[in-house]
Order: structure tokens, then sequence, then C-alpha cells
DNA sequence: GATGGTATTAGAATGGTTCTAATTTGGTGG
DNA sequence: CCACCAAATTAGAACCATTCTAATACCATC
């Protein structure tokens, strides 16, 4: 396994410790999937995944073992209700996004140039205690966009 | 009716004839519960409301004049995959909102001197062809850090 | 080897959203 | 005034991601 992937496996496995419960091999495939890739995958994803070692591992488990990482803040988790939710186990904390709504892929965006507006500054301005922030930027990717090109020709 | 909710409605009313449909009571009845609520209502709510005046109102005729104001531009969905989304009608355009996870409410984040990063700069840093973005703040809201407080006691 | 608590499973239940087929409505031309 | 057509609407089924539930499997400890 490579060792930064290995590195961040070994956070989330202190963090499931922490809240008491085993890490399980299941589980610890589940966390060796999320930390494996920056691809968001899906629940169905991750199940494929593990099932590719335990082949009776059942849904449950994988719902499961996000929730306890998200009990811990160890996963970031970004909702659609029209397509499965996402997951970033690699950067838990939270980070802006770029979503292809032709390919549906998500992305991080990593631009170090562009900042963005601290929690702290919006909780002193409007007196909420807050905890977390989402920013996802909807578009077509630049794949997409070339796919489309082609198709005019 | 209030004069400002009546010209945002009359702009609706404008995109939708645009689009080559009517607008039919009970769409114009959907068009103005959106302009008269900053509150962000949920399908269900909007259903309720138009209920009132047209009680034989489906759910599928309110899905269905969001879809039309969607294509258009008109109101903007916000996505939950635990819980309905919600709806802005009053602003369209992507604007940052504050979440609160405790007793759900949503609301616009409307603080002059936190100004976000433009759609535009991060196409350009980043090869999208971007439409439109999503901010949300999530935390505690006052009112329900004071219920918090009260508990204590 | 028995015991008890945790993990896991399969499948049912839930609930928001979308789809479908039948019905109603409203305007137009006869 | 009526027949006709297209658009709008309805009720309910279908869908599907997620959550729940009850039964089973696993494993450490004694």
């Amino acid at each position: 396994m490579d060792p930064q992937v290995q590195h961040r496996v070994n956070q989330m496995c202190a963090s499931m410790s922490e809240l008491g419960v085993n890490v399980t091999p299941r589980r610890a495939k589940v966390l060796e999937t999320l930390a494996s890739t920056d691809c968001h995958p899906t629940v169905n994803e991750i199940h494929s995944e593990v099932r590719r070692i335990y082949p009776s591992t059942s849904l449950a488990t994988i719902y499961n073992t996000i929730e306890l990482l998200k009990e811990t803040g160890q996963v970031l988790e970004l909702e659609f209700s029209g397509s499965p939710n996402r997951y970033d186990g690699l950067r838990p904390e939270s980070h802006p996004h770029l979503i292809c709504l032709s390919c549906r892929s998500v992305e991080d965006m990593d631009v170090l140039e562009i900042e963005g507006v601290s929690l702290e500054r919006v909780s002193n301005a409007t007196g909420y205690n807050l905890m977390r922030q989402r920013t996802d930027y909807y578009g077509i990717c630049p794949v997409c966009q070339e796919s489309e090109e082609a198709l005019r020709h």
C-alpha cells in the first residue's frame, strides 16, 4: 500500500478506536478504499470494491462504517438528492469541489490562489455556531467540453 | 399582493411564457408561493399552500412547475439526500445559505462584507465551463444555541 | 468449550422523487 | 353551441438511495 494511503488509513483507524469500536477487516477495507482514491466514490462503488476481497459483505456494513467515520469527522459526505451521495475520505475537512453536470464527475478544486471565506468570519458575522461548509461549482468539465465540441463536427 | 412579490411573479411568468407553456392558475399559485417567502419551502409545503386555494392539486403539478422554473433558471434548488429539497424562488441566482443542523432551517446569508469567489475566476482557473455554484454553511443557529443554553440550567 | 457482546447479514420499510396512463380543461374552428 | 385537439392535471405505481430490524455469525475471555 502506498505510504500516504497507509498514513491516512492509520488516522482513520485511530479515530475509530477512540470511538471504542473495532476496526474489523471489512471496515479496514472500507477505509482503505476511501483513502485510495480522490474520485469521491459512492456507497455502491465502495461496496463493489470491498466485495472483491470479502464477497459476502452487505451494503449495510458500508453505510455502517461510513456512519462511524462521519461521527469522528473522518469523512466528508457530499449529499445529492437525485443521485447517490459521494464520499471524500482523503480530505475530510471542508473544501470546494467541481461537479460536472454532464459526466457527473466530482473532483477537488485545488486552486491555491483562490481563497474561500473562513468559517470563523461567517460565524462572527451571523451568530451561527458553524461546523462545516460546502462549496460546489457546477458546470461542464474540460473533457466533456471537448466531446461536445467533437459532436458538432 | 405585495408589489415586490408581484414583480417577482411577473418575471417568473414571463420566463414560463418564453418557454412556451401556459401559466395556469395552479402554476401561478406555485410561483406566488415561492415568491412570497424567504423560508426556502419544500415541495410538500408548497403543495399544502396551493391546496388551500385549489384543494385537488396533486403533488405532480408542484414538481412539474418547479421543473419548468428550473429550466428557465427561475428557481434555485437546494438538494439534500436525507430530507426533502428546498427551493428559493425569490433569489434564483447562486448565493450562500446558512443551514441549522438542529432545527433544519435554511436562510440566506446576506453579509455584504463577505464576498465570495466569482464563478468566472474559478472557470478561468479550472477550465470548467461553470453555470452555478452552491455554498452552504452548516451549524447551529442563534435560536437553537439559546435553547441548548436554556437546557443546561 | 460456554458466554456475552459486537459485527454482520438479508431483506423489509421508508420516503422523496419520477414516471405513466387516464382524465380533465380550455381554446379554436366549424 | 359543439366537436376536437393539445396541454395540463391527477392518482397511483415505480424507483432507488438510505435506514431499520431481527436473526445470525464471530471472537475474545473465562
